[in-house]
DNA sequence: CATCTTAACCTGACACTGTCAAGTAAATTT
DNA sequence: AAATTTACTTGACAGTGTCAGGTTAAGATG
């Protein structure tokens, strides 16, 4: 029952959620702006406010949805049925967060910070730490429990910066390639045997 | 020779950038603008046009003259004679690039893309490229000249990752300790030997 | 010295932004 | 049927980056 055009948009805070997320993928993001994303969901410019208070609130949930994809991927890749050691599993985490970041640049910058804009609304948070605790157990399985911390730092800093510096378009164009990545990874799983 | 107010500032380029500079340091990042800076300097809104033809220019010259102070304060961790060994110097030059990225979190997120608003100057190019092989030869030292390339951006990545996680406050406060960085500076350099 | 040219700055305007206050419409509750 | 509450619109405000055009003064030319 399609609602021709109500008064009462009846799923506007989800519809601004997407609005948002396409604005994202479709325009430079320094120009994606609340008045925008109110414009794509076709409601006034200030109508946004009843269901987030701010801009940083809106781009918050979209960054929390963010990282909630992002969990799923990462976990599809590491539960593939052909994987059989924990390095492997660790390393196809690996290329499915560069992967992602790759795909989706815009939702991956705002979940990393380089949006000043952006909030971090509770949800984000927790859904952040939902990350965070997935890779420490992917880490867990090589190093042990209790090295898991400092072995997770050691991998998130090296693939989060990997994406970034290709994201930003930081490194000399002969080390854009896979195989350049595939070193990069392969070095910081030997880095991580060594804690 | 300390003119009053002469209506030709004389010297207006350089007290912009010093103006931005001292803005960026003092005030939340996203707070930072043309007319503030332009406030600072002591002139009016519109007075940097004929320096900077855009914000974007502004801010890439001083991420620029932020590059230009990065790779000195690297030459001189890795120049001091206390330090024998290649594995040495390049963790000196990670110590460096961490305590830099702290004590200048604005500018190095200018540097390293976070404001969009950021034009990627000629200058800045320059000076960023003049950062990527200082960090080549500190690898080179290590791995030899033709694996270089992979070692830096393993090198990089892991650094620049690390010190981006503990800028956006990205890590389990247990994690935002010297020793954690130790561990994944060690962690680094282990694995660069696997190269 | 007088004049011309040009660089350096100022004033004012435009379209845009995020946010707030006040109004209106409709769904829900009483 | 009336009252209340929710969801949205309209209009305003202060702020932004940038542009056009006016103004001041310095330097060059005669």
């Amino acid at each position: 029952m399609p609602d021709k055009k109500p008064y009462h948009h009846g799923d506007l805070r989800e519809q601004l959620l997407q609005a948002g997320e396409a604005a994202l993928s479709e325009m430079p993001i320094e120009t994606v702006s609340l008045r925008e994303i109110a414009r794509r969901a076709g409601v006034s410019h200030a109508a946004p406010k009843h269901h987030f208070s701010t801009l940083g609130d809106l781009l918050g949930e979209i960054a929390a949805r963010g990282f909630q994809k992002f969990v799923a991927a990462l976990d599809d890749a590491s539960h593939q049925t052909s994987l059989q050691t924990a390095e492997g599993r660790l390393m196809a985490m690996g290329w499915a967060y560069l992967r992602f970041a790759e795909a989706n640049p815009a939702i991956y910058a705002l979940m990393f910070g380089k949006i000043d804009r952006m909030t971090m609304t509770p949800n984000m948070v927790k859904h952040s730490m939902a990350a965070w605790s997935q890779l420490e157990d992917g880490v867990a399985a090589i190093t042990g429990r209790n090295l898991a911390p400092n072995g997770a730092l050691h991998v998130w800093s090296s693939v989060h910066g990997l994406s970034m510096l290709k994201a930003e378009r930081r490194l000399p164009p002969h080390l854009m390639l896979h195989a350049a990545e595939e070193n990069t990874l392969r070095m910081m799983i030997a880095g991580l045997k060594e804690l």
